[in-house]
Order: structure tokens, then C-alpha cells, then sequence
RNA sequence: GCCAAGGUGGCAGAGUCCGGUCUAACGCAGCGGCCUGCAGAGCCGCCCAUCGCCGGUUCAAAUCCGGCCCUUGGCUCCA
């Protein structure tokens, strides 16, 4: 079975057949780094790095661009808040260090590249100047806008008509612009006060200070004057730079639909005569309550401080546990409920790896019902990600196999050492490969040699003499004290173990 | 207003493209049982939905068609 996705411009789910079989060109649309990633961001970037880790599954070479935007009048408005720097520059390296490191803690794979608008400017004013030449672009007052009507296809993506879009315009926001719908590509001088008064926060609005930074925005010399990029064009020289003119998936927020995208087309396209992108993704948005999360409404958690509160495994399980293209709500009951479905796998995946490494497992034993049921895991699982990459799907193929894994085990002296080998390959494939989890940091531990690992096992085996001498009050004493201090035990057949 | 996505059990969330196997998956919560000194974990079983509303097509609709209601996103800050 093949891998099929759902394409927004053709609204389908058709089968993925890159340009170039074997090798796939994914873009994402990445950050405007002007705050910091929250968990909206985080289940964008998990579903892609698992779309990536799925396409490597199948045999594909990805080359994964991810960009960022590090000019853009939001982060000139940061310029002078605590600790991010005195530049435009400084203030968006501040942020793609914690956006990166934001990435490490979310257990993402790297993407081949991440390029920086501000690297890419001769790039930018390169594909302007091909626009104007065939007519696509006009200059008027330093800046340098598209012209909407001169490409057929615009409104493609987002299902409007450029008529619809010019009735809607604001005849103030008009100016230059020979339609309302034209966009810039190039905007002439610096960043002006009003743009960095409007995006300052709350607390920061020292005016006096406003005018002062007002021209500290970076400026780059052009055919048309000093002036800085659009927004629009930069991921279309971006992508062009790294991937060519055609690439396979691209992927972003729904959100970005309209304008955005249908702009990236719009000029790249008119630039290159050729299809821009084969399949377009959007990820839905992550939703606090009843809006969607984001910077600007500033109703986000940020996704450092989520990865200290909850985990890498625990939000990757939850950021998961609804497809990419359906959107999701944030609550505490579902991040409980992704903890559970977490260590439920966990557990049944160090059970396995126990038994296989102990004494009990036995080749020559075997047992149908687990040896079908780690089949039947790859299979589901395959099939789901396969299937427009249904992770959600996904976790129910493992969680299945994690009941079998726990039915094998429960009362049997003897283990199906294959079986169970072929149980954990599935863990391992699918759930670290792909999902990206990582089962062994909170399993039971074992011949750990730390000094708080001897003082639990002094105080286990305190409360092993106390139950043997029948004095439970005394036991459940000694539990209660390191549950209140994060260590849960656990007695099992072979003893006592303990986790935290 | 226009464009888009969505409305399924207490929660969450599949199924809708390709109508019947959906007496509606998997999970969480709840209940009962096994196991256990107890707890936890695990296993087994159970409870809870006629699938937004109205109408139509069909032998048959959560699934197709039409209308309506509601929610969210976008309409140049936004993953």
C-alpha cells in the first residue's frame, strides 16, 4: 500500500509520487522569530519530523528545508526587551537559539537546512527582478509589489476570486498598490514607528524610546533603493535557493493558507513557469479553549517550559494523538490521558525487553497469538501512516500490540523469545523511529549505581522486612514517604521496582 | 459578507473519499472480576452514542444529494 496524502490545492487525498522517485523536496514554513515556539508550533514541527521520519521509513531520501524568518517588523519591536539584544539580528538569533533548542528537547530530527531570510536577500531581490521583468511585479515608490491580475491561477489555493478579494480591500491600505489584493515584494526604507507601536508589548511601550529604536531594522541596498524583503517572497526564494523550482510536499499551518501560500505560488510560479509545489499539507491549529493558540493573542505555553512540565515522550504522545490536518485543544485531562497512553507502552515495551534479556525466554517456545499480533502492529501501523500519516492510528496499532505483549507475559513461565523480539522491533521501528518516543527513559530501573539509587533500595528493603513481619501500616508508611518525594514502587513477582 | 475546516458516547477520537462487515475502532475516565496483605501494574468483562438539524436518493446512509443551524480558522502580524 502507498503512501497517500491529502493535497489543499486540489482538496484530494491522492497517492505521493515525488518528482524524482526516491528522493522528496519537503519545505515548511517555518518561524517568524519574534517570541518564543509554544505548543502550537510544537505539533506543526512533530508532525512534520514524523512525516519526514515516515518518507525515510519508506525508502525516500529527504531533503527537509525549514526556514526562518529573521526580518520582519515584530522582532525590530523586540529590540531592547530583557536580554534579547540591541539589533534586529541579535533579537532573532536570540530566539532561533531557543527555537532550536526548543527542537532538541522535542526529540526532532534536524532538517537538512534552515535557512535565514537575511542570508538570502540577493536571492530575494534577484526573483523581483525576474518578476518585473515578465511582468509580473511593478515598482512604485521605492517598493515593489505583484500584480495579481497579471497571474492567472491566483486565488487557486484558497478558493477566491481576485474580484472577492478587491471588493474586500481597504481603500487606506490601498496606496501604491494598483489592486487591492497586490502584495509586496520589496517595501522602500526602514521599518516605520507605527508598524513597531503596533507590535510592541503590553509594558514595553516606553514612548519615548519608541522613535529612538524605530530605525533599527536592517536595510539592504536594491535597484529599487534601500528597503527589506516582503514577507511572501522570502520562502519562495528560500525554497528555489535549496530545493529548485519544483519542490514535492510542502507543508505549513492553515493558517497561512490565505495570504501566504497563495502568494509563495503566485510568484513562484510566475517566475519559473513551472509548478511550485506537487502537494500542498496544512497542519490544523492547536486551540486553547475556544481559540487557536498564538503569539499574537498571547494565550500560548511556551514550549520549553511544556517540555520541562510534562516530557519529551509524554507531549510527543499527545501532540500525536490526533492527526496532523485535524486541530486540537489543549487541557490538562489530555495531557493526562497521553501520560497513560505513554507509560502503558513504555511498561509493556521494557516487560518485553526483560523477559528477552532474562533467563525464561526460550526459543523454542512459541506463541501464535503474539507472533500475529506484532505482524498484525506493523501492518496497522503502516497502513495508518500510509494513510495521509494517521498517528493517531498509529498509537492504536501500538497500544495493541502492547496488550499482547502484556497477554503473553501474564501467567506463563516460559517466553517466546522470538515473538517477543519481533514485538520490540515493532516498538522500535515504529514507535522510537518513527513517533519518535523513547521508551526506555522512564521504564523500571535497574543496576543503576547512584547514591539515591542505594537509599531507595535501603528503604525497600526496610519495608520488604516490615512486610514480612506482617507490619503493613509500617509499609505502606515507607511507600506513601517516597511517593511524596516522586518514586513509585511497584511489587511484582521478582521483587520490588521503582520508578520516578 | 466571501473562502476553508469541523460538528460522532462523560472526555478524547477513528470511521465519511470507495453506502451494507458501524449491533460505530483504539484510548482515558467509570463499574465489576482475576491477581495482590493492600496499593499499583497487567489481564478479562461491562456501562455510555441511532453519528448537529430537516428533507431527499437507495433494498440499505454516520457515510451520497439539497437546505438550515452552530463552532473554529483565513480575508494581508500569525505554524
Amino acid at each position: 500500500m502507498a503512501l497517500c496524502v491529502t493535497d489543499t490545492l486540489t482538496g484530494e487525498k491522492r497517492p505521493f509520487e515525488p518528482r524524482d522517485p526516491g528522493n522528496v523536496l519537503l519545505y515548511y514554513c517555518g518561524l517568524t522569530v519574534s517570541d518564543p515556539p509554544h505548543l502550537g508550533h510544537a505539533r506543526s514541527w512533530v508532525h512534520v519530523d514524523v512525516m519526514a521520519r515516515w518518507l525515510s521509513h519508506l525508502g525516500y531520501e529527504v531533503r527537509h528545508v525549514e526556514n526562518f524568518t529573521d526580518v520582519n517588523e515584530k522582532i525590530v519591536a523586540r529590540i531592547g526587551e530583557d536580554d534579547l539584544g540591541g539589533s534586529e539580528s541579535e533579537v532573532a538569533r536570540t530566539y532561533i537559539a531557543h527555537t532550536l533548542s526548543a527542537m532538541r528537547g522535542l526529540n526532532l530530527r534536524r532538517a537538512t537546512v534552515y535557512p535565514r531570510v537575511s542570508e538570502h536577500v540577493p536571492e530575494v531581490i534577484e526573483l523581483i527582478e525576474a518578476l518585473i521583468e515578465g511582468g509580473y511585479a511593478y515598482e512604485a515608490g521605492g517598493s515593489v509589489y505583484f500584480d495579481v491580475t497579471a497571474f492567472e491561477g491566483y486565488g487557486k489555493l484558497s478558493n477566491q476570486q481576485v474580484g472577492e478579494i478587491e471588493a474586500q480591500g481597504d481603500p487606506e491600505e490601498r496606496r501604491e498598490k494598483r489592486h487591492p489584493a497586490d502584495f509586496a515584494l520589496w517595501k522602500a526604507g526602514g521599518v516605520s514607528p507605527d508598524a513597531i507601536a503596533e507590535h510592541r508589548h503590553a509594558g514595553v511601550e516606553g514612548s519615548e524610546d519608541t522613535a529612538e529604536r524605530s530605525a533599527e531594522g536592517r536595510i539592504w541596498d536594491s535597484p529599487w533603493g534601500e528597503g527589506r524583503p516582503g514577507w511572501h517572497i522570502e520562502c519562495s526564494a528560500m525554497s528555489m535557493a535549496h530545493l529548485g523550482e519544483t519542490i514535492d510536499i510542502h507543508v505549513g499551518g492553515r493558517d497561512l493558507v490565505f495570504p501566504h501560500h497563495e502568494n509563495e505560488i503566485a510568484q513562484s510560479e510566475a517566475a519559473s513557469g513551472t509548478e511550485f509545489a506537487r502537494y500542498w499539507l496544512h497542519a490544523d491549529l492547536f486551540e486553547t479553549g475556544e481559540e487557536k493558540m498564538s503569539s499574537s493573542l498571547g494565550n500560548f505555553i511556551a514550549v520549553e517550559e511544556a517540555i520541562s512540565e510534562y516530557g519529551t515522550n509524554v507531549l510527543r504522545t499527545f501532540l500525536t494523538a490526533g492527526a496532523y490536518n485535524s486541530t486540537q485543544t489543549y487541557s490538562e485531562d489530555a495531557i493526562a490521558e497521553a501520560e497513560e497512553r505513554f507509560s502503558h507502552l513504555s511498561r509493556a515495551h521494557g516487560r518485553a525487553i526483560e523477559a528477552v534479556d532474562g533467563p525464561d525466554a526460550r526459543t523454542k517456545v512459541a506463541d501464535p497469538e503474539l507472533r500475529k499480533a506484532a505482524e498484525n502492529a506493523r501492518a496497522d501501523f503502516t497502513a495508518a501512516l500510509n494513510d495521509d500519516f494517521d498517528t493517531r492510528e498509529g498509537q492504536a496499532a501500538l497500544l495493541a500490540l502492547a496488550g499482547a505483549i502484556n497477554r503473553h507475559l501474564d501467567g506463563r513461565d516460559e517466553y517466546d523469545y522470538r515473538g517477543l523480539r519481533r514485538a520490540i522491533e515493532g516498538f522500535e521501528d515504529f514507535g522510537e523511529g518513527v513517533l519518535g518516543l523513547e521508551f526506555g527513559t522512564s521504564g523500571a530501573v535497574e543496576g543503576d549505581v547512584s547514591i539515591a539509587d542505594d537509599l531507595v533500595e535501603t528503604v525497600l528493603d526496610a519495608r520488604e522486612r516490615a512486610r514480612e513481619a506482617g507490619e503493613y501500616d509500617r509499609a505502606d508508611a515507607l511507600r506513601e514517604e517516597l511517593r511524596a518525594i516522586g518514586i513509585e514502587i511497584e511489587d511484582t513477582a521478582d521483587g520490588t521496582e521503582y520508578r520516578y
